[in-house]
DNA sequence: CATTCTCATGTAATCGATTACATTAATAAT
DNA sequence: ATTATTAATGTAATCGATTACATGAGAATG
């Protein structure tokens, strides 16, 4: 009914209420009384601008309400706007706060996060590639180590090889950037704890066979166990994948040892939680008759029952960093490409909680 | 080195490695001996094609390693081909099997998953209308609740309110698709659980003031205790908000109580954790001094100690469900609109573990 | 005062796919 | 044989933003 807001040229029709209003970069101008140039250098180079002329199509542009149409401007710029994680799996709450802290460093940037499970996706190199190529990405933050390497070759060849970095796993074999935590430094920490409480007989519940957690944890738990010449037994380093399910049957190998560990480090928190449910569920108190340290320091591990001891990574501290440098490999600024290639490590941290505790007929004293 | 793997047709001269090759829909119709149109006519509606230009069309396109470039596309046909799910916490691991759900149904519809976690969003509103007017996405799975009227308002006036379903949680005041849980019934099983076992005395642990699900949980809570004439106390209703650390407080808060509930039911596992662990921590054995029922069943439920007796909702089938709807929403083909509005309910069951059992000096008699 | 240089802005080509409309060939109808 | 009809394909406009290049107005220089 006013008489200036109305731009009825395209009415579909349909008379209803879809205002399907349009307003396109050419309607800012048109307002502002510039060109379509001048409103689009307003929004990606303003300086460039009279502050006169800045202004007035700052006006036009909350008077009509515009927003950039991003497939219009992916298209011609080749750029996408959006980064996909990989994740292997969801449901994990350990990838939560890499998540958040992802997006919270790349929002900052306009940039949106698409999320997909690896679990989900019969071949994630041909889908990434796909979206690379597609202009739906400009790049890719994996948290998936366990890509086989046809598929990395598949990057390679279509050149997207350089817009990926890992982060919290990585493939050691390609020498791509990644951010990661101190893994083997926490498993001897973990090591060393134990040690200090008068643990000897240590067992190690490992991450799945083939994954560079796995190998880092063990390698450190291992190190330190020869370090402070602690006893050694093949029974006592038991295969997991990182699962709740996988921590259960380690219980059960580890129930049925004769020469059974005082303490237990597993490679992940969800691992110990299994470890634990099925201790306890044969009548083993946590940690009284043995000891147990995690990995992760999940949101939970301080509420469950015991409250476990465990290796905190930074998870947050995963995420932005490892938006931070995939950034620098999709709008390169200050490095060089040789810089990015060094990990990034992330410190960790050793929480003492309640499942961990001297052992039950141990002279507490020793070298100390 | 074997002899069929090779397409090195457009080796671009350059030689090293940085093959921007650009394959156009044009290079297609070009190697086929076709137009433009014909190409697109072969990805869009084959049916429309000889079957021998279809032919050669495809050929052309696995010779080329042609991909549509999605910009283009969502530019020409305004549909962006990729939908948003609003998480309200990415940290809860109950949200990963709807995301699994979703995933599942909306790749087989070609369409991208968006994954933006609203406690990272300062204007929800904004943002989504912003990226639906960006056709950015083409829809929005929402699983907070909590989005204030003033921002479903945004939507509605950018005329995108018909493109958003509401997941677990909904909103009652504006009319909008949803798929849910039937919460009362959960609830009521729950009660009704607890009852049998001879507890009398049940608190309950809400969800936060303004939720739909703690209103609908209490709800059947409060139904069920009065059906079986169960004694009332307004200190047994404790306000809590789905998270581990409201479980802490609230068993701070019922510890201090002088009239003891024999059993609390819990409106999140993750409130029932912390709780269970906190009265551990107090000196309680959880079944023995006291029965927690929880609800969601995430897959920690059965590996806790005690193992949790909790209310089991289909994630997945949330999560398919709401894609199918949302689907229909988007691209409408069998349901009326008004079909839509009404909501979907998937059933819930009563998962029994430890964590429940007859209270410490009952007569388990009674009535049944 | 003429000339050169800067700076702010405009003009128009371009990104790649889709699709309304036009054209042609093939078939059916008169 | 001629026209109407249908089916298959082509032509070219279009979606909306960006940006190389062009233009023109002042400022600086000689």
């Amino acid at each position: 009914m006013s008489t200036r807001n109305v731009r009825k040229d395209k009415t579909n029709g349909s008379g209803t209420s879809v205002l399907q209003k349009n307003v396109r970069i050419r309607d800012v101008a048109e307002v502002a009384g510039v060109s379509t140039a001048t409103v689009s250098r307003a929004l990606s180079n303003p300086e460039l601008l009279t502050e006169a002329t800045r202004d007035s199509v700052f006006a036009a542009i909350r008077a009509t309400g515009y927003r950039v149409n991003k497939a219009a401007r992916t298209l011609r710029t080749r750029q996408a706007g959006a980064i996909l994680v990989l994740v292997p799996n969801l449901g994990n709450p350990f990838f939560s706060q890499i998540l958040a802290g992802i997006n919270e460093r790349l929002g900052e940037h306009d940039m949106s996060v698409l999320i997909a499970d690896t679990a989900n996706l019969a071949t994630a190199g041909e889908f990434l590639v796909d979206h690379f190529l597609n202009s739906q990405i400009d790049g890719v933050i994996c948290l998936d180590g366990s890509l086989p390497e046809t598929e990395l070759e598949q990057f390679r060849k279509n050149g997207v090889a350089d817009k990926i970095v890992f982060a919290c796993e990585w493939v050691h074999s390609a020498g791509l950037p990644s951010v990661r935590s101190d893994n083997v430094e926490g498993a001897r920490l973990a090591v060393r704890h134990l040690h200090e409480l008068g643990h000897r007989k240590i067992a190690h519940v490992t991450g799945p066979g083939d994954n560079v957690l796995t190998h880092a944890r063990r390698q450190g738990m291992l190190e330190e166990r020869a370090r402070l010449q602690l006893p050694v037994r093949d029974e006592w380093i038991v295969r997991g994948d990182f699962s709740l399910e996988s921590g259960r049957s380690a219980a059960m190998r580890i129930l049925e040892l004769d020469e059974k560990p005082t303490a237990v480090f597993c490679a992940s928190d969800q691992v110990a939680f299994g470890l634990m449910s099925t201790l306890e569920a044969h009548g083993l108190i946590v940690p009284d008759d043995i000891s147990v340290v995690g990995f992760d320091d999940i949101e939970l591990a301080d509420f469950y029952v015991p409250a476990l001891t465990t290796i905190r990574q930074d998870r947050r501290a995963l995420g932005t960093k490892a938006a931070s440098l995939l950034l620098e490999c999709v709008e390169p600024k200050t490095t060089r490409p040789a810089d990015r290639l060094k990990p990034v490590v992330v410190g960790v941290d050793l929480v003492v909680r309640e499942s961990t505790a001297p052992p039950k007929n141990a002279s507490v004293s020793a070298t100390g």
